[in-house]
RNA sequence: GUGGGUGUAGCUCAAGCGGUUAGAGCACUGGGUUGUGGCCCCAGAGGCUGCCGGUUCAAGUCCGGUCACUCACCCCA
């Protein structure tokens, strides 16, 4: 085959199954829209140095899975592997802390990662992204969540659960870093050779490790959530409480770790068991130096971000999806009346009617099988005889019925049929 | 980046130890006597068997490489 392919891990998206991705965004733009965001788009591109300063030199997503690349002049450039740090370049650009309306932004669109595609993770993939800044209170810790959970109880998910942590904050991480790497050290000979190394580079990884020894041992380890400061465990108990009071369930999970290093304090889950290997449907926390480190203003963060590929996946494990057909089958039979159909399909249109008609001259038995296979309600026939009289064969094709119209009628007698059904699906 | 599995029609799959023209179902197109869909019947179209090389009289089949897909590791959405 010499036909030029999509490159590894970039996937179209065909017209079968956009209606998934379209019901996804439509919920999600409402639903934040309700609680106060923004849509903000910036570039897919980005300076590399952005992505680096803020997710961190040394995590996975920098040291290996970025698409960078220098451009025309030798600059480093990088495909976003993320939008918050976007996201927050744009809002400290544009000062965007004075206009009181972006406080809350989101934003749809497609990141990148140059990892080995499995199983819902692709080099190319979709999120949902909503970010919220200059505000600390816990309370909207809890309300990002519980926007999280409406978000995914709106398109019917079920069988995922919500898990939250604290990593507390600077001072009570380095602490605590130490407290593990000396607890690591006293048992480096048990540890799995991808733990010996993590506990360099990033102790708190090894809580991640499927190693069942390596887990023995890590269940006598310090726990992070349990010797964060007085001023992170406070505000973690408020989340809790105000998470309770919004009816919204959460696991605690204090082994839970994040691979972005600008997190502190609250972060979250959403964890799925249908996927395979890829179980975070969505995830997200707060990030109150972030700003100040990517030179803004000091002001706290908190976002998380929905894997689109990962949500439609679970979606259709668990729902059908009606394919959508036009409603209207304009069929002709001789050359006269093919200009006349034409036009009346033109018209029908203007409506707003789906329709649909036959461009090629085939038979009348050839546009009814057609009309049938695309589904159409209605089939609208004229032929010479039709023409002469100024009529027009109005074929209902469930009921197997069929009336004479005047040809002026049609158009109206239609939007009469189909109005009810416009109004009681809102949009659809 | 590392490992396993798989590549035959648009889709799902067949082709005993290598053997002559690579098949079927679904889908698609046309037809089954005047201008009417689904069911049924008939016909048609659709393939350089992922690609390149090797072994052989002969390769979809065996070998090597490569690419792609897929699952898993690492890690994440």
């Amino acid at each position: 085959m010499q036909s030029i392919q999509a490159i590894r891990g970039m996937n179209d998206i065909l017209p079968d199954q956009i209606g998934w991705w379209q019901r996804v965004e439509q919920t999600a733009r409402e639903l934040l829209s309700s609680f106060g965001y923004r849509e903000i788009r910036t570039p897919v591109i980005e300076k590399l140095d952005l992505f680096a300063r803020s997710i961190g030199e040394s995590t996975d997503i920098v040291e290996k899975e970025m698409y960078a690349f220098p451009d025309r002049k030798g600059e480093m450039l990088a495909l976003r592997p993320e939008a918050t740090a976007s996201i927050v370049r744009a809002f400290i650009q544009h000062n965007l802390q004075a206009d009181p309306l972006a406080k809350k932004l989101y934003a749809i669109g497609p990141m990148f990662r140059h990892e080995r595609p499995q199983k819902g993770r692709y080099r190319q993939f979709y999120q949902i992204d909503a970010e919220a800044f200059g505000i600390d209170d816990p309370m909207l810790d809890a309300e990002v969540m519980h926007m999280l959970r409406l978000f995914l109880e709106r398109l019917g998910l079920t069988g995922v659960v919500l898990h939250i942590n604290s990593l507390g904050c600077q001072e009570c991480r380095q602490d605590y870093r130490d407290l593990l790497k000396e607890f690591l050290e006293k048992n480096v000979a048990e540890l799995c050779p991808d733990c010996q190394r993590r506990r360099h580079t990033n102790p708190l990884r090894t809580f991640d490790c499927k190693v069942e020894r390596c887990q023995a041992i890590l269940a006598d380890a310090p726990v992070l959530l349990h010797s964060i400061c007085g001023a992170c465990a406070d505000h973690f108990e408020s989340v809790k409480s105000y998470l309770d009071q919004l009816k919204t369930a959460y696991v605690i999970n204090p082994r839970m770790v994040r691979g972005l290093d600008y997190y502190m304090r609250t972060t979250f889950e959403v964890i799925t068991d249908r996927l395979g290997a890829q179980n975070a449907v969505g995830g997200g926390g707060r990030y109150n130096g972030l700003l100040r480190d990517l030179g803004g203003p000091d002001l706290p963060g908190i976002g998380f971000a929905i894997g689109m590929e990962r949500l439609i996946l679970l979606l259709q494990q668990e729902q059908s999806e009606a394919q959508r057909c036009p409603k209207i089958f304009v069929a002709s039979l001789g050359a006269s009346a093919r200009d006349t159909c034409f036009l009346l399909a033109q018209q029908l249109r203007s409506l707003g009617l789906e329709t649909e008609i036959d461009y090629e001259g085939a038979s009348l038995k050839s546009q009814m099988r057609r009309a049938d296979r695309l589904g159409v309600r209605h089939v609208l026939i004229m032929g010479d005889e039709e023409i002469s009289r100024g009529e027009v064969q109005c074929r209902d094709m469930m009921n197997k019925t069929q009336t004479v119209l005047p040809l002026e009628a049609v158009a109206p007698r239609l939007q009469e049929i189909y109005k009810e059904e416009i109004t009681e699906n809102g949009s659809r």
